[in-house]
This record gives C-alpha cells, sequence and structure tokens, in this order.
DNA sequence: TGTGAGATTTATATCTTTATTAATCAGCAT
DNA sequence: ATGCTGATTAATAAAGATATAAATCTCACA
C-alpha cells in the first residue's frame, strides 16, 4: 500500500482523527495503522509507543489554542469593550473549527495524572504562556482602576470568559447527537451563542452602579 | 472475604468510586473485584456485565441532577432573582458536594454514542424532565415581558447558567492538581466562584437601558 | 550489478480484559 | 446428618491490545 505520501505523515494525521474522535483508551494502534492502510507494526515503527505517538498530537495542539489565545490581547488600539469582543470571538471560532478540540483536551488532561503534569511541565516552557496572565490582568485591573468595570479578581474573569466559551463545545455534540440537527443549524447555534456570551459578559463585568 | 455485608452491594459502591475516578473505560472488573477484596467473578454473577453495572451506576447520579435542579424552581414565593440566586446555589453546591460529577457525565456520554442514546431515553420517560424546560421557560419569559431582564431565549440562559457552574469543577480538578492546592483552598475557591457566577449572570442579564 | 539503508510486513510473545463454566463452600430445612 | 440453594472462588477460553524481532522489499548509489 501507499505510494501516495510520507506514511509517517500519514499516521500522524489519522492518529489526530481518532484521538480526537474517540479518545487516547478509545483508538488502538491497530485502528490507525488500519485508516492509514498500512501495517500495524508501522505505527510503532514510526512513534515507537502509543504514548508518544498521542502526546505528539495533543501537545501540537495545545500550542494552537495557545497562540489563538494572546494574539488579539496584543492590539493595542483598541479599546477593553472591543478587545474583549475580540478576544472571545477569536478563541470561540477557532474551537468552532474543530468543536471536538475542548472535549478531548480536558478528557486527555483529568483522564491521566501524569499526562497532566507533562502538559503543565511543557505549558510552562513555553515561552508565550508565563506573558498571557500578566497581559490579560494589567489590562483587567486598569479597567478595575477606571471604574468602567466592576471590581473583579483577574482569575474570576478569565473562568467567566473560558467557561461560557469552551462549554458550548461541550455542550453542542450532546445535543446534535441527541436532537439529530443538522450542519446549518449547529453554525446558526454557534453564531447565536457567540453573540450572547459577549454580551452577557460585558453587561456582566460593566460598572453600572456608578 | 466479606462476611460483612452484602457483597453485592458493595461491588455497586466499589464500581462507583472507581469508574467516577477512572470512567468507564479505565476500570476493570478486575480491579473492583480488587477493590471489594472478592473474586472477579463475582462482578459478573451480579451484574452479568461490565456495561449493566455501570449503567446502573451512571443513571442514578443522572437522576439525582435531575431532582437537585428543579427542587429551588418550584418554590412560588421567591422573586425572580431570588429564585436565581437559589438555583444556581443549590446546583453549584450539589456538584461541589462530588467534584467529579460534572467531568464523569459529559465524559462518559460523549464518549459512547449508545450510551448517550440510552441516556436520552431514559431522560426523556423521566417524568420530571418533561416540566423542568417548561417551568424555567415560563419563569424566565415572564421576567422578561416585564422588562426586569433583556430579551433572552431560554435556551440561552439555561446555557449560561449552566456553562458557568458547570465549567468551574472540571476546571478545579485541572488547577488542584497542577498547583497541588489544599482541601481549604479549594472550598475557598469555590465559594468565591459561586458568589462570581450568580453576579455576573444577574447583571449580565438584568434590563438596565430602560 | 549488487549491496546496504531505510521502509514495510509477518509473525509472535506477552499482557490484560471480559465473560463463562464448573467446582467448592456455608448455612438452613427437613 | 443430608441435601438443597445461593454465594463465592478457581480455572480458563476467547478476544484484543501493545510491543518487538526478524524477514522481506525497494531502490538509490557505488
Amino acid at each position: 500500500m501507499a505510494k501516495e505520501q510520507n506514511l509517517e505523515i500519514q499516521i500522524l494525521q489519522a492518529a489526530e482523527e481518532l484521538f480526537l474522535n474517540n479518545g487516547f483508551a478509545g483508538t488502538s494502534t491497530t485502528d490507525i495503522a488500519k485508516r492509514v492502510g498500512c501495517n500495524q507494526a508501522l505505527v510503532h515503527y514510526y512513534f515507537r509507543t502509543k504514548e508518544n505517538l498521542f502526546l505528539q498530537v495533543f501537545m501540537a495542539k495545545l500550542d494552537m489554542i495557545l497562540k489563538t489565545l494572546q494574539q488579539p490581547l496584543l492590539n493595542q488600539d483598541a479599546d477593553f469593550f472591543d478587545k474583549l469582543r475580540n478576544v472571545i470571538g477569536a478563541y470561540y471560532d477557532f474551537l468552532a473549527n474543530d468543536t471536538r478540540l475542548p472535549f478531548f483536551v480536558i478528557n486527555e488532561m483529568l483522564g491521566n495524572k501524569d499526562r497532566l503534569t507533562l502538559v503543565y511541565e511543557h505549558f510552562m516552557n513555553n515561552t508565550m504562556r508565563n506573558n498571557v496572565f500578566g497581559i490579560i490582568d494589567t489590562v483587567v485591573q486598569t479597567e478595575v482602576r477606571k471604574h468602567t468595570i466592576r471590581p473583579i479578581d483577574t482569575v474570576n474573569f478569565i473562568l467567566d470568559v473560558v467557561s461560557l466559551t469552551v462549554f458550548n463545545f461541550i455542550a453542542l455534540p450532546i445535543y446534535c447527537d441527541v436532537s439529530g440537527c443538522t450542519d446549518d443549524e449547529k453554525q446558526h447555534f454557534l453564531r447565536l451563542r457567540k453573540d450572547e456570551i459577549i454580551t452577557l459578559v460585558i453587561n456582566g463585568i460593566k460598572n453600572v452602579g456608578n
């Protein structure tokens, strides 16, 4: 089989697809090989262990998430609420592009303590990361001091945004599988939620009292 | 081993504990037997299949969640915002009581389509369920008509509340494992979040324009 | 042309898991 | 005591998974 292309890459892609759909425990190296159309031993030839292969897929996804998050925050000339709109929008669109991602990441990080540790180290060594919290913190607390938004802890702020954004993509597949909704309906639902989330967060933290 | 107590019940309890910690795929009937201190065959003697045993645990948990949700909604003499505070509070406290529950339910529902179907049927046959959405819908849309809250779709409203509430308990274990925080810190974190969520939702849907 | 390196497959050892069957055990009724 | 019944265990079949080693294939290059 397969003159077509570098089998190593094909294996990686097949693994990504299967891991994303069925998780680590739910996919076997045999499945991966079958999907590529090659022998099961080849998977181990290139990646030695299933765990290795998995980590390669997983870390790549994680980096994409990080990169997406920090981008819109650095845009200096947007005002706070615009920045907020942008970052929620960008993050949301990124996730909408592959709706399986949030569940995948959460699932595999919680399912395996060793992996969680690895991920954490990776996260910490990543130069971009250390700054992200700092950036958000300055931006948010500046607004608090200006009284444009109510006093709010930065961690709480981040959790508000992330909760609302991420959870959609966990609820969505449940809703879709159960109601058997079309792709159009799915897109419609996602657009609606995006607007609602932005409205809720902005109203929810805006300082209306004085 | 085990004169102590009905082994059937002990198996069920051990299964609950292990399934909750490690998920369906992550626990074997051997693990369960080992925890009880009995023979592995006994697990199959009482429950025939692993899937059977799992469903028994899973459905029980699901029912508890439903029951908890509908309770505070029926209290007639609380005004809307109090009702909201109560339902968020009750739901939140319930989840706080076993923080593994949200991840467990989501994980096992998304991980297996057949199971999702079963759960859905169970959910639909459950007499209490059919009403919950209706109740919330009436309550919310009444307030919209009274202009105490801005126009908001009931589905969006529910998703806002559930996202914020549930996601905490998914983020919490990640945060705790990684930062190695104490039980006190965990409790503190949960209390803070509860207040923040209530504030955010109320401010976020309150009608301030006019 | 032939040989060596990397790519790919065959074959298999080892382990784990689920599930079943048959054997043993304990206690109660007669 | 005997024998029945349900509880429990021992033993094992069958299936699937990971991983490794050895065999084969391919093809560039000397």
